[in-house]
DNA sequence: GCAAAAGTGTTGTCCTTACACCCATGC
DNA sequence: GCATGGGTGTAAGGACAACACTTTTGC
């Protein structure tokens, strides 16, 4: 549509007037924070690196990054898991955003946390500036700024997450044993199920693609191996509604 | 601890090296948006404002302010309710935070959503400037911003959590019948329910008080009253395991 | 007495849980 | 042949869904 000069002139001083306005907010930095796990040694893990500070002499520390100013707060953090891990097809989503005025220690920065989920055999480290290594998220001690507290968030929402959507099948080889699969739903809720009734229930879901493969090299009795069909899922998504606390 | 100057010299090298660090970042305007629900009429209702800005033209927007450089996130948008509503008991938490660079038309700013559940009858409205007032989730059409968005967000973020966590009874007076109480879920989750196994589930939990007083004025045969068993549920929040998509 | 909503039980189905034995493989 | 984990079925109990009639009150 061609504007004319009047209604052009209107916008425009609308426009003016609200770019002040914007302008005459106070500004503060914004990070963005990606807390990956993965899963390796029936243990989950959390992908970090040695803090860049030297005031947190050594303490471990999320992966994370500036948001850029004209950058989207989720392509921020795939573009943090992209620099180190080299992958850009993985399970993202965001979480919770800290914004302590004392949670770093150079002054005001707000962070959103994104939790990333990836199977660590598919992902070499291509970068291993600050030692950049998995930890067992059981064993984490203290960590830079609130970076203890946001793993902390970022577990319990898997935690509840894993039970209610498939996550956890990114975390896993595409081909992987019921074995595996309820290894990790045992390390992540950290409690133990009953095979036959784990077997079962994945059974009756009707989810699972038998590849008619065996496990290789395991030194007992191999077991199927199987894929997570996701587009069937995806067609079938139950909208459930019940009431339960 | 008393410090000597070499380590007191030290720390301050470092806390320097910090502080220069975060300055060197990009700074963005960082608010609050706070989309508080209400319920009236047996209709779910949001809290809106007509937006300042002359660029919209007088659409909806939500409650939202700036916040302060030395401000918590959360002290943020408890301030938004408190000058709104003149309350400060009030339910709130963190949904999601907004941040795509062209959501305000005068630059870059990040928003982080908050929700919030108060009880209409509680709470006059304070200040009635930019028109204030209650309105219908179902009927909203386009608002100021990202703010449908932000709406359909905690509304879909509100229908999940009412199902698993007792946030209802924030919406209803101290006392309610369990027709209000079914009317609430029926509303929020867009369903209808079956009274009987409502009431039976309701029952079965034995977390509603029945504090021996029935409705007035209402023009058929009037319910118990009831309150909300708070303590005990905060005693016996069950930790519920399994796997359910 | 009529309109309007309150209150109340039973049954079948499904899901969950608890539980024990034989099988295939590597060593 | 033994150690290791793979693979399987059943029975009981609990939760959920479907369903209809009587009661109380205001008018």
């Amino acid at each position: 549509m061609k504007k004319n000069a009047v209604p052009a002139t209107h916008e425009q001083q609308q426009m003016r007037e609200a770019t002040a306005l914007v302008q005459s907010y106070p500004k503060v930095p914004v990070t963005v924070d990606c807390v990956i796990f993965g899963f390796e040694e029936n243990k989950l893990k959390v992908l970090l690196i040695k803090s860049d500070l030297e005031l947190f002499n050594g303490r471990l520390s999320l992966l994370g990054d500036i948001v850029q100013s004209n950058e989207e707060l989720d392509n921020a953090a795939y573009r943090v898991l992209k620099e180190r891990t080299g992958m850009n097809d993985v399970f993202l989503e965001q979480v919770r955003t800290f914004g302590s005025p004392k949670r770093h220690p150079g002054g005001r920065v707000i962070t959103v946390a994104y939790c990333s989920l990836l199977n660590i055999n598919h992902h070499e480290l291509k970068i291993l500036d600050n030692e950049l290594h998995w930890h067992p998220v059981a064993s984490l001690k203290e960590m830079a700024f609130d970076h203890k507290e946001i793993v902390d968030a970022c577990y319990a929402w898997l935690q509840k997450r894993i039970q209610e959507h498939p996550l956890g099948f990114n975390l896993l080889p595409d081909k992987f044993s019921l074995r595996e699969l309820q290894n990790l739903y045992e390390a992540i809720l950290g409690v133990s199920l009953d095979r036959r009734n784990f077997r079962k229930k994945f059974a009756s879901m009707d989810l699972l693609i038998d590849i008619d493969e065996m496990e290789q090299d395991v030194p007992h009795r191999p077991g199927k191996l199987y894929k997570f069909n996701f587009e069937k899922y995806e067609k079938n998504k139950r909208k459930w509604v019940g009431i339960d606390f």
